[in-house]
RNA sequence: GGCGGCGUAGCCAAGAGGUAAGGCCAGGGUCUGCAAAACCCUCAUACGCCGGUUCGAGUCCGGCCGCCGCCUCCA
């Protein structure tokens, strides 16, 4: 597999270290407000990336952080008056929440920055006797000066920095340098602190996801991932600080999302610009928000709208349908056992190169936008077959169907069962936006559209389209849509977000 | 100013120097009591503009135009 590397800034192929095993790091959560749809890109973008590369065989060691000690977190606990570590708390449980509402799989180990302090205190004591740190009024500092290569991730030097800074920020006369940055803060009254060899303090920003790489997946990773926006300066100081330790590698290859647009900006919780991640699952669907982000390349900045995740909504629809028919048709009746026609000789051969065409595009720097083209594909013609030669061999559609399950496992797409969709979505959204009460409606409703349904098929068989029409289209305004098909009548939900 | 990226049909979007994937919309059809849904078909002589390299260029090179990101809060 060929991924695009910042370091380098090439495209090159991907090789880890220890043969079958990847250990890769992606930057999490600093848990101090929920998610907003634009961090959900970065989550899953790796999320995909693990999969993928475990469908490929590799045994993936996945590491990613939760920063639950910052000062958005301290002020917000202020803002409550509650204390950092409730916030704190109270996020990581909603950031479980969110990730399991986006498909996203938990990482192999997933540490939580305060519970590292006693290995970030090591970790910078080990900067401090190589001459990388120096310590001011009870602050830690990292002497950006002394480690040559700073600034080989994110492509800048020392003097334009430098020339940048000085017209930004007030330099803080204590430090060396305006560039030098905090590896340990003192504490102030009030703040959650911890003892120290330079007195109560607390990490500062970047150490976090240095120490945890290196106390999980070891000293060099084979991947160290993140949001675009993340290059400079939290990559680049943590590749110097790592680096400046142990002289080695943090990363091999580091690896970038783009960032999303909303209104022609980047979205961001401080332009006000942004979408909870939930918020919008409720309104379109996992699997549409998924799809979203992944009918584009991951490098690539999008634009995020609601019409946008419609688009993708129909489009996971379409691929459902398409499994509900093939599943159905394949529980019909046995294979034939006739010899092949030239039409079916030609549609398996068809068949047998998906897989491979399918891992082509994804191996090209995770090309999941061309991939999903291959199933978009695959759903067409095997539509087509079915619809054009008959009778036709079942097993092939049956084959056709595995592939979509098979291949979208490592997009985290269409592994649902077609028939309890409609139940998985009701309950889904009643959990996010009602209590308990509704939940116990919500189980019920199911029975009660059956009522009405089995109601309005006595009236059609006994002529009454009036009456019949009504009750479907009164249903219809619910967002209940009936379909009327040989064995019967069939529903399912509408999302909301589809009349745009 | 420095660094990085982007500009492909109505909208979104992939693209391997060799003759434009896919999704959504739209138009036409099949099916249906009528619908809806589903499915099929059609839908870019053309890839921001101008030059160049090449037998051949969205694809490589140069210039220009437009948009975005980063240059110490950020996924």
């Amino acid at each position: 597999m060929r991924l695009y590397n910042t370091l380098t800034r090439r495209e090159e192929e991907f090789v880890p270290q220890e043969a079958g095993v990847v250990r890769m790091y992606a930057c999490g959560p600093t848990v101090h407000d929920r998610f907003t749809i634009a961090n959900a890109r970065a989550f899953l973008t790796f999320d995909v990336l693990r999969r993928y590369l475990e469908f490929k065989g590799y045994k993936v060691l996945y590491t990613q952080n939760i920063t639950d000690i910052e000062d958005r977190i301290i002020k917000k606990g202020e803002a409550l008056g509650s204390s950092a570590q409730e916030v704190a708390e109270r996020y990581t449980q909603a950031f479980f929440e969110d990730r399991e509402l986006l498909g996203i799989l938990p990482p192999t180990y997933q540490p939580r920055a305060t519970e590292m302090v006693p290995k970030i205190i090591e970790f910078i004591q080990g900067l401090l006797e190589r001459g990388f740190a120096y310590v001011v009024d009870g602050d830690v500092y990292f002497r950006v000066r002394r480690f040559k290569d700073y600034g080989k991730l994110s492509g800048k030097n020392l003097e334009e920095l430098a020339a940048g800074a000085s017209g930004r920020v007030e330099p803080d006369p204590r430090k060396e340098d305006p560039l030098d940055f905090a590896l340990w803060k003192v504490a102030k009254p009030g703040e959650p602190a911890w003892d120290s060899p330079w007195g109560k303090g607390r990490p500062g920003w970047h150490i976090e996801c240095s120490v945890m790489a290196q106390a999980t997946l070891g000293t060099t990773l084979d991947i160290h991932g993140g949001g675009q926006d993340l290059i400079f300066p939290h990559h680049e100081n943590e590749l110097a600080q790592s680096e400046a330790l142990t002289g080695r590698p943090l990363a091999r290859f580091w690896v970038h999302n783009g960032l999303v647009m909303a209104g022609g900006q980047e979205m961001h919780k401080s332009l006000g610009n942004f979408e909870y991640a939930r918020d919008v699952v409720a309104r379109h669907g996992r699997e549409a928000v998924r799809l979203f982000f992944l009918l584009r390349h991951y490098r690539k900045p999008m634009d995020f709208s609601h019409k946008a995740l419609a688009e993708a909504q129909a489009a996971v629809e379409r691929v459902y349908n398409f499994l509900e028919e093939i599943e159905a048709q394949g529980a019909l009746a046995p294979t034939r056992a006739e010899p092949r026609s030239p039409a079916e000789q030609e549609f398996s051969a068809y068949l047998a190169t998906v897989r491979a065409e399918f891992e082509r595009e994804m191996d090209a720097d995770l090309n999941t936008a061309g991939a999903l083209g291959v199933l978009f594909e695959l759903v067409r013609r095997t539509n087509t077959f079915m619809q054009e030669t008959a009778p036709h061999d079942r097993s092939l559609l049956r084959r056709a169907g595995e592939l979509i399950r098979e291949l979208g496992r490592p997009l985290g797409l269409f592994q649902e069962e077609p028939k309890v969709r409609a139940k998985v979505t009701l309950s889904g959204r009643a959990r996010i936006i009602a209590g308990a009460e509704e939940e116990i409606i919500a189980g019920n409703v199911e029975e009660l559209i059956n009522l009405l349904v089995e109601v309005r098929g006595e009236l059609r068989a006994k002529g009454e389209f009036a009456l019949a029409d009504r009750i479907r289209a009164r249903l219809n305004e619910l967002g209940i849509e009936l379909r009327d098909k040989e064995g019967g009548t069939r529903w399912r939900l509408r999302l909301k977000g589809k009349e745009q």
